[in-house]
Order: C-alpha cells, then sequence, then structure tokens
DNA sequence: GTATACACGTGAGCC
DNA sequence: TGGCTCACGTGTATA
C-alpha cells in the first residue's frame, strides 16, 4: 500500500520537473515510525536521517525527470536508461555543434568567389592530372569490386605526391586498396584510410619525381581496373547469396 | 569497513571508467550467507535479489560516470550535481543549435553567386576504370606476421570505443590488419591507417557498449593471433602479449 | 514462475 | 559534533 505511493511518487514528478519543491504526504507517515520520543538516542538520529535520505533520494528523482524532460525521444522511463539517452543525446548535440560550425566556417570564408571547391588544397599544389566522368559499373550487383568515386592525383613540392581516392564502403574495400597499393610497390611515405558514411576515403602522400605523376596517375587506374577486372571475372558466383 | 570498498568504487569509476568489471569480495561472503542450499525459497530468492540489485546500482553508477565524462565543466561529484550540469548543459547546447542554425539559414540566404552547393562533394570528379593486365597480387600472401607494438582500447563516452593499435611496418602489413578487423564483424564507425617511420598506426572508432570493452580488446587480441597463427604455422608466436 | 526496477531504512564515511 | 552523501540489503509490484 505504501508502494503505491512510492510508484506514485515516481510518476507524478515525472510530467513536471521545475521545482514543486513540497515535501507532501511524508508527515502522516511520521506517526508510524514509532514512538515520539524524540530523545531516544539512535531513535532520534535514525528519523532525521531518514527523512533527510528521502530527500535526498526525492531530489535525485527529481533532477532525473528533469533530465528526461530535456531529452527528446526517450524510449524506456527506465532510470539508467534516462541517463544512457542522455548520453548519446548530448553527443548527438555536440556532434551537430561542431557540424554546425564547420559549415558556419566554410560560408563565412566564401567572399564572393564564383565556384566554391575544397580551394584552399587544390589552389596552388594541385595539378590536376585528368577528369572523367564516371560510369558506375554494374553498382548494384557488383559487390566486391572496388567503386571509385574520385581520383586525384596532385604534386606537393617536387617529390611528394598526394594521391586522394574515394570510393563506395562495401565488404573488404579497405583490405582490396590496401592490397592494390601494395603491389604497386610505391615509396609511400604516409598513407591515411578513412571510413565514414559508406565511403572510404584514402589519402597518400608518396615519394616521386614530379614528372611521374602522370605515371603514378595511370599506375594507380590500372591498378585499381585490374584489380576490379581480376575480382569479378564472372559474376555468376556471387549470386549464390 | 566496508565502506571503504563501496567509497572506493564510486571513487575509482570515477578517473578510469574502463574495465575494473571484476565482480570481486563477494564469493566468501557467500559463505556466511548461510547453508549453501539452492532450494531454500527466501535464502537463494534473496542473494539472487542481491546481486541483481548490485548489478543494477552498478550500471546505473557506471553510466552515471559516462554523463559526467560527456559533460564538460563539472564541479561537484555529487551525484545530483552530476545530473542537475548534464541537464543545463543540455540546455546550454540546444540553445546554442538553434542560434547556430538560424545564422546558417541567414549566411545560406545572403546573395550567392551563380551557382551555390557547399556540397562541391559528387560534383564532375572523375573516375578513371581502365582495365590492364596487372601483377599477381598472390603475393600478399607473404607469411610475415603483424608485430604488435601496443594495443589500446579505451571506451569514449557510453557506446563509443577508440581502438589503437600500433605495430611494425612489413609487406602488407594493412591488409592483414584490415583483413583482421573486418573478420570481427565490428561496427566501425571510422578506421584511421597512418604509416609513419616504419611503423602502421591504425585508430578506430567502434560502436559498442561500454561493458564489452574487455570482451572487444580480447576480440582483437585473439584476432591478430588467429591471424599470426594462420600464416605462420610453423612460426612461433613473436612479441607482445 | 523469474526477472527487473523501484523506494525504503540503515550504518558508515567525510567535511 | 551534525549535516551531507553513499552503498547496502530488503520488501514489493510490475512485466
Amino acid at each position: 500500500m505504501e508502494n503505491m505511493e512510492q510508484e506514485f511518487n515516481w510518476e507524478t514528478n515525472s510530467f513536471l520537473q521545475n521545482e514543486d519543491f513540497e515535501y507532501d504526504s511524508w508527515p502522516l507517515e511520521e506517526a508510524v515510525s514509532g514512538s515520539y520520543d524524540s530523545s531516544s538516542p539512535d531513535g532520534a538520529a535514525s528519523s532525521k536521517n531518514i527523512v533527510s535520505e528521502r530527500n535526498r533520494r526525492q531530489k535525485l528523482n527529481q533532477r532525473l525527470f528533469a533530465l528526461r524532460s530535456v531529452v527528446p525521444n526517450i524510449t524506456k522511463m527506465d532510470k539508467a536508461s534516462i541517463i544512457k539517452d542522455a548520453i548519446s543525446y548530448i553527443q548527438g548535440l555536440q556532434y551537430e555543434e561542431s557540424k554546425l560550425e564547420a559549415e558556419i566556417r566554410e560560408l563565412e570564408s566564401t567572399p564572393r568567389s564564383s565556384l566554391s571547391f575544397s580551394k584552399d588544397f587544390d589552389r596552388d599544389l594541385l595539378v590536376p592530372v585528368t577528369s572523367k566522368k564516371m560510369k558506375q559499373l554494374d553498382s548494384g550487383s557488383s559487390r566486391s569490386l572496388i567503386e571509385v568515386i574520385e581520383l586525384k592525383v596532385a604534386s606537393m613540392g617536387e617529390r611528394i605526391m598526394v594521391v586522394n581516392v574515394t570510393c563506395n564502403k562495401r565488404t573488404d574495400t579497405m583490405v582490396k586498396l590496401c592490397q592494390v597499393f601494395e603491389s604497386l610497390n610505391l615509396k609511400i611515405l604516409t598513407s591515411n584510410l578513412n571510413s565514414f558514411s559508406g565511403m572510404i576515403f584514402n589519402t597518400l602522400f608518396i615519394e616521386a619525381d614530379e614528372e611521374e605523376q602522370d605515371v603514378l596517375r595511370l599506375k594507380i587506374e590500372t591498378g585499381i581496373g585490374a584489380y576490379n577486372e581480376t575480382q569479378s571475372p564472372t559474376w555468376s558466383m556471387d549470386s549464390l547469396y
């Protein structure tokens, strides 16, 4: 019968988190607590401690409800779940905030130049070699190919080449990319592989002569192409699953 | 005397939330609980309930620490204060977000020249797919091992795990690492591979429950170990762990 | 039936 | 000392 009261507390505080600092409902139970002697050493101490602890719990619960009220999309009313949802919500907010700030920074840094590219990069040190449109080679059925979205080869200084590959993330795409580049016997200074939102971004710094730029690009192109060729001689086997 | 233990728990978990997943100290008390007959109605029920409740409290505390870890500028370690700070932090974030969105909306509506999108991404980018004869890739089956120098698994927030692998750069080591991680069926958010001065640094962000931290680490260790084993049946497992 | 989740009272540590 | 917070075990209701 007193459980109804706790349950009631847990539920009541939920829909209004702002203060309501009332300590209702409990005074009547004070008579229940036992004899009214306030002088009893442990009896008095415990009774004060009891109400204190009760208030502490109540405050903590109020805070919890308040937390729940500021977090949208709460699924479970569970205490632990409330905190969990709050955490993920905070992380989401933090991420969004950084994204928005980046966007603002980008928008602000475009004074009036007509075309908006990632200019700070390819402005001076990027020398694009070739541009071509890509035909998505049967992107639906081809599961084990390297589906290149973008390939850039630029020279940075005289001896350093920057290679930028963007492709769809399929199973083992990272492995395949690594295999291709390993097979090319290049002088790879650093290689940076990044996976995000279904795509893979590979940035390589390669030591090579400037005049080898075209050669390097061709090498990579043919490497990937050849890999894809070897991977799907016949795509009948893949259809098994 | 046992309070020291509780206090210790509360404090210990605070500065490092990873691991310490031991359920120590209680088995010896099991003898105290009385006869070991599991059939005793209240005895068994209470003991099960005790450990269950203990776990619940522990989980709730872990969540609380996780919450504290994602909220900057926490002053008091107090449970209620943690939640309070989290609430005000969330409210601050929400306010900032709306402000940023408004700013973006304003910036976007400013006179934009010609073509617009900051989405300069899938603009014209080129893709080459020229096929050519390719060098044999099977050389990848070299039997060099993954020589792990360091392996770190840390939790970032509650659902995100950060894995840091450092190993020597041998031929195809990147490929091998990718293969291992692909084979583990993890929820990899981002993976970052970096090669420098004869070593390879791999940083992964993996979505996993906080409780799985040790499991994740073990998974990776055994994955690499198993890979090394298959690669060199005769070679003894060298280095590390 | 057994989990799961809660509030409660209690003893102990820390300013 | 007293006010504060904490973890613990327990009883109980809900799923």
